[in-house]
Parts: structure tokens; sequence; C-alpha cells
DNA sequence: TATATTCACTACCATTTTAGTAGACAATAG
DNA sequence: CTATTGTCTACTAAAATGGTAGTGAATATA
């Protein structure tokens, strides 16, 4: 599962990426439109200034804006910097592997080999779609 | 991530499987093959007792057997059992649905969206390999 | 320059989840 | 009747999660 720290993140980067080109966005603004709380919101966005994907001023008529083109914001970026990588087990990342703790010799592991695979997929649909992609919304879970 | 209690759940899975049709398998040949701890197993082969996943004999020479075949266990099960669902997000999931904290209206989330699609990817992968097929193993990580 | 506004950063905290372990009990074979 | 092997409930330590508090720093404007 993303966490709900991730889940934010993707929602908050949305709504910038909706206003890119519109100049600043407070804080007040994400925070009502995408139901998310604000001194939570504080540190995530101050964490996505240091890793230099969303810029911000301070003082009045302050706030984020994205410091790159949404076109350049891929899905597999926001997951992989908030959660480290797409990959369901550590020794199946591609960017930040990592033998998983009491496992097997790991070019024996068929696990391993089978979660590559899935995070192989993953990367497909994460990092093909970009924040200036415009997503077809599903219907809601049990609506008609 | 899957938890590591996930993680052992397939490993012993697959070592059940790679003895279907032989007769019990002690807990202890599994701990020992598998590098798993061996309370920690018997809490899960309980649990998979449970299920109906794997059937248990006590005494001496009990052990464990799977309940179905092999080729009647599908990856993308064993993580249902084990997880819950294979989706990224609560309302991603199409077996057990839950509405996202915090989140905005559901046919309006983008995120939803996208990840109803790594949803569908993953379970493409997982649900069309079982406990009977051949896993071609990946090359350990490093590796020329 | 004083003040209100808005973001930055560190530290802290409560709750939940995770990854086990302990220990008593039940079944079975010999 | 005793060794062996699984069952089950309860417990625990450590880590991760989801925040909040509070202080400080930059900026616009009166």
């Amino acid at each position: 599962m993303l966490s709900q720290k991730t889940r934010y993140t993707i929602r908050a980067l949305q709504h910038l990426a909706d206003r890119y080109g519109e100049g600043l966005v407070p804080l007040s603004e994400i925070v009502e439109k995408q139901n998310i709380p604000a001194k939570f919101l504080t540190v995530i966005l101050s964490e996505l200034g240091r890793e230099g994907v969303v810029l911000a001023q301070r003082g009045k008529d302050g706030g984020y804006a994205l410091a790159l083109s949404p076109v350049d914001i891929r899905y597999g970026d926001i997951v992989r910097i908030m959660r480290g990588s797409l990959a369901l087990v550590p020794c199946a990342s591609r960017f930040s592997h990592e033998k998983c703790k009491n496992c097997v010799e790991e070019s024996n592991c068929r696990l391993r080999s089978l979660m590559l695979q899935v995070r192989d997929e993953t990367a497909a649909v994460l990092d093909r779609i970009t924040l200036a992609d415009p997503i077809v919304l599903e219907p809601a879970y049990g609506a008609e």
C-alpha cells in the first residue's frame, strides 16, 4: 500500500500541476481543495522543495509552484521519492536494490523473479504517465 | 511493500508446492530450507490451515501439505489472503474496496483511476501464475 | 520599520503495525 | 505412555505512520 503521506503528495502535486503557469498557490488552497491536514502538508511540501520538485516563496502572496513542467514529472518519480522504490520487495527494486532479510540466495529466489515482473509492469504504468497527462476517471465504486 | 510475513508465506507455499504429492513436510524442513523463524512459521501455517490452503497433521511423522493442487493456487490469491488486496490504495481494490480517508470524492479522484490501472496490471501478473508454474530465475543483482 | 502573512525546520507524540516469542494444549505413532 | 509434531492465545519490543507544536525566517505592504 502507499502510505497516506504518499497519497497526499500525489494529490498535492496534481493540484499544483493543474495550476501550473498561474503563479503561486498558497498552502491553504491545497489544504481546502484536497482535504489534507495543513501542518502535515507543510512537511510534505518542504520535503518536495528539498527534492527540487516544487519551489516555494514565503511571505505575503507566497505559495508553491511546480519547479518542473508537469510533463517532466512522472508518477513513478513521485512514488520513488516518497517510498524509495516501486517494488513490492526490497530485492526487486531496480533503482534502490536491497537484499531482503531472512531470504534464500537471491539468484535462487522465485519470489524475487516474480516480483521483478510486477515491478516492471507497475513501472510501465507509472513511468508512462506524467502530471501533464489527462487521466480518465473511473466511475465511483458501486455506481451503476 | 509486502510484509515479511507475506514473503515467508509465499516461500513456504512454494516449498510445499515443490513437495506436492510426496506426503507430509515437517515444519523443520521448511524452516531450514527457507530460512524462516520456526515459531513465526507455525503462526503462518496455522493461518493458512484455517484458510483451507494447507492441511496439517500432528504427532509423529506429521507435517504440512498443500490442501489444493499447486495449479489451483495463484500468487494473487496468496497476496489477497495475507494482505487483503493487491491494490496500492484501499479505494483501488476490486475485491475488498474501501474508501481512502481524507480523500476527495471518489468519482473525481485521479489517483484512484491511476491506481486501478496499476492494480489491474499487478493482477494480470499474479493471477496468471500459480504455484505450479515454473518461474524463470533472474540473475542476482550485480551479477554479470 | 513594523506588522501580517506565509513557508521552513526540528522535535515530539500517540497509535498502529510488524515481527516475532512464550507457553500451554491437543493429536498421533510406536 | 511418551516422543513428536502441530494449534492457539496472549504477549512484547521495535519500527513505522500520521500527525502536531512551536520557533524561526523571508517577504510584501502600510
